[in-house]
DNA sequence: GATGAATGAGTCTTCATTCAT
DNA sequence: GATGAATGAAGACTCATTCAT
């Protein structure tokens, strides 16, 4: 089944979900069509799964960037450094989570199957919030998480499809973008 | 063939672009398949038309905001608010405008179709950019842009899903974001 | 009309009589389809009339070569030598005609519609073998004629997709066929 | 996979490759368009499929009628007999054969796809006018052989579309056409 | 539990033919 | 008479899904 997602994830990666075919992945997953609808249902419960998956392990690295002592003290854009970092790094080992996410916004049945990764970003997102901005009211913590998230999401296919320096240079101006976004708000 | 693209636009915003048929399409138009078929040489064509008229449209309204006379003196935050706001109530109108935008990013063969779309925006962004910041490389003037553009279609999504004031207060959190951004470049 | 069928020669000689399209050989003819459907009530009715066009042709050099004056008297070789280089000729300036003749053993429609052209073959041939071997049953010269024109037309697609000298080789071995066959009953 | 090959053998023989369709070969085999293109790749394969298996069934009767051990010193006209009667047999039993044989001759595509069949069956013939005219250069041999199997080609639909007495009469014109043909090459 | 052959509805696309202008 | 846009049935081919083994 682990073989399966990653088989998923690479024709995912390669093709985008709407063209990955069901008996391509079961190949790639070296097993037979009957078996890989042994473990999903459809093609939907597949991304869900992996969806599920990439949220599994970004709780991990969040836990260290987004939960770490120092989160609602350090300076904001050391803290952020912290957190885009991995994160970007994730989706660089990832691809699969960024045709995921995206193809969320295209169609309402991926939506709601990879909601658990949209969630836990958002959630923690939400958090790191909380924590600089204690003072604002939660609907508002809420929508800046939002679009924090967005921003970062919408900067993505640039940061991937980029590579070497201009990655960097990239992944710097997104840190950048977030910086002056919330500075006003920081410790409000 | 206007009446083609009225009805391709309505399906692409409701299913997206790969699960909308031509038979529908067609169906939705009023027309036969055959009749489909002999304005647009296949369904790429299909997009990259609409995306083409999509360009021409936004061509007119972007005269208006983006080379409006003032375009170099006015204060930031009234600039972004005039490019801004009639972009949003451009995809507000078409929304599959925002449907070829995003799906460009998960396939290369709808990216070429529509890169009218992606380089008309980048172009007009560009342009402001330098108006704004004539000090800065040229280089540095297409990554900003870049990142303005990239920060923009992240946020659609949101937008446009969001509706009343909802809508209004993510349109201005977006103005907030790049108002920000571009602040500490403006004029130099 | 003319025009008409020039095009479709032309169309037919390049993909052949079923993948040729009715729109193709309009557009070729410089005439829209429904110009070209007020000629011809369907697609097989044109090739009727091109096989109709080619029988017309044919009489002219038929007449020179199978009814001339010494086609009784002269040598089988020289006759045959007459009779075969006009008709390789013919095929060679008009390669539709060998399509519509090979057409129609892979499809009764287009065998009854290109009837002309080979019962204008065949009656030609019968005339020489009776004149010829006219002491044999006519259903007899019937079957030397047909086995004759069925091995002129088993050897035309070689001698036509080969040129210069291998064409000139396969035409001559061709004669040699015919002769050798002939001559038995040549003059009986 | 050999119900598909007899299925696509009766409705090439019924209405010619070109407009025979995939659907309704699949439903002659009893089976559905999908379980068809698990065994060919396309239309084309399927020709291809059936050409190899003709020229493996005829490889079985070749090698008793080409390769007998008095092929070189039989009299001509027994050795043609020999070679011919099991040919038309073949080709009465499978008139599909003769369908790809022809079809070849009017698209380049079909061509190559049944290329197997035709040249076991230049082959043969090669073999055997080396056989029976070893004092030739192996470029006249091959001409001959070519030629041998061209007028055997051009003979086909005669003697199939007829039946009875008149098909072996037309089976014996054949004959006598070769025989004559070959007679003054035999043994030199 | 695993298989993988089988399915058949559905996709994009073509084309012979018609008919309102 | 000429046009050419319009038609829609049909074609080759795909793929998510199932089920007998």
């Amino acid at each position: 089944m682990d073989q399966a997602l990653d088989a998923a994830a690479e024709v995912f990666a390669e093709v985008g979900y709407e063209k990955a075919s069901t008996n391509l992945i079961a190949a790639r997953a070296g097993m037979s069509p009957g078996s890989l609808y042994q473990f999903f249902r459809n093609k939907e419960a597949i991304a869900e799964a992996l969806a599920s998956r990439y949220a599994a392990r970004q709780t991990d690295s969040h836990d260290t960037a987004f939960l770490q002592p120092g989160a609602a003290s350090l300076p904001l854009a050391t803290l952020i450094d912290q957190v885009v970092d991995p994160m970007v790094a994730f989706h660089v080992a990832n691809p699969a989570a960024r045709i995921l996410l995206q193809s969320a916004d295209l169609s309402p049945t991926l939506a709601s199957a990879t909601s658990q990764l949209h969630e836990l970003a958002l959630r923690r997102t939400q958090e790191l919030v909380a924590l600089r901005a204690p003072g604002l009211a939660s609907g508002e913590q809420a929508r800046i998480a939002a679009v924090t998230f967005q921003v970062f999401k919408g900067m993505l296919p640039a940061i991937l499809v980029a590579s070497g320096h201009e990655r960097d240079a990239l992944t710097q101006e997104l840190k950048t973008v977030l910086v002056r976004y919330l500075e006003p708000i920081d410790h409000s």
